[in-house]
DNA sequence: CACGCTTATATTTTT
DNA sequence: TATAAGCGTG
């Protein structure tokens, strides 16, 4: 059934039979097909659709390849495929196995924000903010302590080659780190990186690991590329020599751009090394891009000063060249994006088969005023800052102490809800609570009612403890109802404390809208951590999907998706390369290959443009403006003899032109890595 | 010690 | 933009 779908080289791979395999896939060589018909070729062999581990790097992606599996086999039970991205798969796995590492199944899941912010009370604690020297922000922390254990490299090199400034601190930072781990292991909570670090752990223990393992028959990853160190080492554990190591990984090393979460392309190209005998199956056809369009994305990637060892060929003939516009500056490059996707749109193409894709989310900015005042609706993927709302925390704070009642960083937000209540207020009452230590039941010693309040504060305290009563009471309650009773609490809290209130309360709304569908609390808390609504309209809800919609998409967000017609704004240098990616050429690299996928993403139509002048929207009423060049990457004859060039309507002086520049084994080996 | 005010600062990409 | 840190007041 799958011979009239496939080309020789995707049966192949997706026929394959045991052992390690690698396929090494361009863009828009059909993928997701191969992969999704290499589960259908394996449910119909036999294989029980819940011993497959399918890791992908969206729940979306997952379930969309499981979907087409299902059609494919005629098979509903496909569905039974474990799916998920590498962190979703942890905490199903540790939810059911992390006994045995002395995790308890209720463990809640720290995002990063989460985990800044118990790095922040440490940073406090330790005395490190008040001293008069500058000492790395929580962000900086977190960021640094994902790559020590996303990279498997020990923290003084992670410092000295990424961030320099702080190498004077490393002793500062290493006790910080030391005093996190012990601090997350009471509170019995989990970061991302302990997530991935605990199922290695799992993987590798002697008890634990073959029984782990021995749960799948075959294990699948995509997007392999853009995996790091450690999740390499999982796989490895997962596959141990004594079984039949079936294991597939598709991934393009010229769409690895994950290196800022410490991917490394090394994973790809010493996959055959790792794993003896594997087969290489290569994806070169591809079924996606016109002609022109591929043949542009050729000569971008070509000028990388990395190899990659595949040309993309097509048996397509049709198809223009794709247009470089110069414009004037943000709102002319939003109008001109405006017309065209109107144009298109006028040719039959819909919305939704129309995408506008740029490096930061914020690059979208004035294009969206511009879509709301033309009426053209759009759903934005990306930069989504959702769940890291202040007052979004604040309510799922609340339910995270139900939950959790020595979750630290949630209670310090929730006892800080009533007025007359600050930071050192909430301390105190954590003390006398006992949120630290994993003794005893601190909501039950809050609703008891026989803590000492802070002056003033009784009547904000009371509120507080019968809002929590009110879902502590009732075990069965649901997750939305719960919500929904906080909200009655929360939003003369909200009033009182942020300015524009409306669309916060608005905000929890769409929240106990997301959690219907949920039965469980802890589950609820832990997806949405784990799988985010990741665009506007998982926001909007069902309805405003039948409405047609142009796509606005990151460039990081659109990896593995396609349109019809591609625009991609802000294509100048400064932006793509963005100039916060330029202190390396491994950095610099990575924006190239940004620049690739965003271009390999259009099966039609695809225009690029920049302004030409570009104001820094950072500072209000600042007349400062830049003259921003064409990205570097499109710059070279041999690229541009790809491009149709539309000369800007009114010239650059040229004088004024300028480039915007601008446990205890995980512990142990934390241990060590910090030094 | 909370809270409201001012000022500095740093802004990418995501699980 | 918006958050964090600094400062004065109650």
């Amino acid at each position: 059934m799958f011979e009239e779908e496939l080309n020789p080289a995707q049966l192949a791979a997706a026929t394959h039979g045991e052992g390690p395999l690698l396929i090494v896939a361009g863009a828009g060589t059909g993928k997701t097909t191969t992969l999704a018909a290499r589960v259908a070729v394996l449910v119909e062999r036999g294989v029980r659709p819940e011993r497959i581990l399918l890791v992908t790097f969206s729940r979306r992606a997952a379930r969309e390849m499981v979907t087409r599996a299902e059609a494919m086999t005629g098979r509903r039970d496909a569905g039974r495929v474990w799916g998920g991205t590498f962190h979703a798969l942890a905490n199903r796995l540790l939810r059911l196995h992390g006994r045995a590492l002395g995790l308890s199944p209720t463990f809640t899941v720290l995002d990063q924000p989460d985990g800044a912010d118990v790095l922040n009370l440490l940073r406090e604690e330790l005395g490190f903010a008040t001293r008069e020297r500058r000492f790395p922000r929580k962000e900086t922390l977190a960021a640094i302590h994902s790559r020590v254990v996303n990279a498997g490299t020990k923290l003084d090199e992670v410092l000295e080659r990424h961030y320099p400034w702080c190498v004077e601190d490393a002793d500062g930072i290493r006790a910080i780190f030391r005093a996190y781990i012990e601090r997350k292991r009471e509170q019995q909570t989990l970061d991302y990186d302990d997530l991935l670090l605990f199922w290695k752990a799992l993987a590798c223990s002697p008890h634990t690991g073959p029984q782990v393992a021995a749960m799948f028959d075959h294990i699948l990853v995509d997007e392999y590329q853009d995996t790091n160190a450690l999740q390499a080492d999982i796989l490895e554990a997962m596959r141990p020599e004594s079984t039949p190591r079936n294991l597939t990984v598709v991934g393009d090393d010229a769409q690895a751009i994950y290196g800022f979460r410490a991917a490394t392309v090394r994973n790809i190209l010493a996959f055959p090394e790792r794993f003896p005998g594997a087969h290489v199956v290569k994806l070169e056809r591809n079924y996606r891009s016109s002609a022109p369009i591929l043949s542009l994305s050729n000569a971008v990637i070509a000028l990388s000063a990395q190899r990659h060892e595949k040309t993309l060929w097509t048996e397509r003939t049709d198809g223009e060249l794709p247009v470089l516009r110069a414009c004037l500056d943000e709102p002319d490059q939003a109008d001109a994006v405006c017309r065209s996707v109107l144009e298109h749109r006028e040719h039959g193409i819909a919305l939704h088969e129309q995408a506008v894709l740029f490096r930061a989310a914020h690059h979208s900015d004035v294009l969206e005023v511009e879509l709301l005042r033309r009426n053209i609706p759009f759903v934005k993927y990306g930069g989504l800052k959702f769940l890291e709302a202040a007052h979004v925390k604040d309510a799922l704070a609340l339910l995270r102490v139900l939950e959790n009642p020595h979750d630290e960083v949630a209670w310090f937000r929730v006892l800080q809800l009533p007025a007359g209540v600050g930071p050192q207020g909430a301390r105190r009452l954590m003390d006398v609570l006992g949120v630290r230590g994993s003794a005893g039941d601190p909501l039950a010693s809050l609703l008891d009612g026989a803590v000492p309040v802070p002056r003033g504060a009784g009547e904000g305290v009371r509120a507080l403890r019968s809002a929590l009563a009110g879902c502590a009471d009732e075990e069965v309650l649901r997750p939305s109802a719960q919500l929904e009773r906080l909200r009655t609490y929360l939003e003369p809290v909200i009033e009182r404390k942020y300015e524009a209130p409306g669309p916060r309360i608005a905000d929890l709304e769409q929240l106990a809208l997301l959690a219907r569908g949920y039965e469980s609390r802890g589950r609820f808390l832990a997806e949405l951590t784990l799988d985010p609504p990741a665009s506007t309209s998982d926001l909007a809800g069902p309805p405003a999907l039948d409405e047609d919609h142009l796509i606005l998409s990151t460039i990081h967000s659109a990896k593995g998706l396609e349109w019809d017609v591609v625009h991609v704004i802000h294509a100048s240098d400064g932006c793509i390369p963005s100039d916060m990616a330029l202190r390396d050429d491994e950095e610099l690299e990575e924006e190239r290959r940004l620049l690739y996928v965003a271009l390999t993403r259009a099966r039609h139509s695809l225009h690029l443009s920049f302004p030409q002048r570009y104001y820094r929207r950072q500072k209000p009423r600042d007349d400062v403006h830049m003259y921003a060049l064409v990205s570097r990457f499109l710059e070279p004859e041999a690229v541009r003899e790809h491009l149709r060039v539309e000369a800007p309507r009114v010239d650059v002086r040229e004088d004024a032109a300028v480039a915007v520049d601008g446990t205890a084994d995980v512990d142990a080996y934390l241990a060590d890595l910090f030094g």
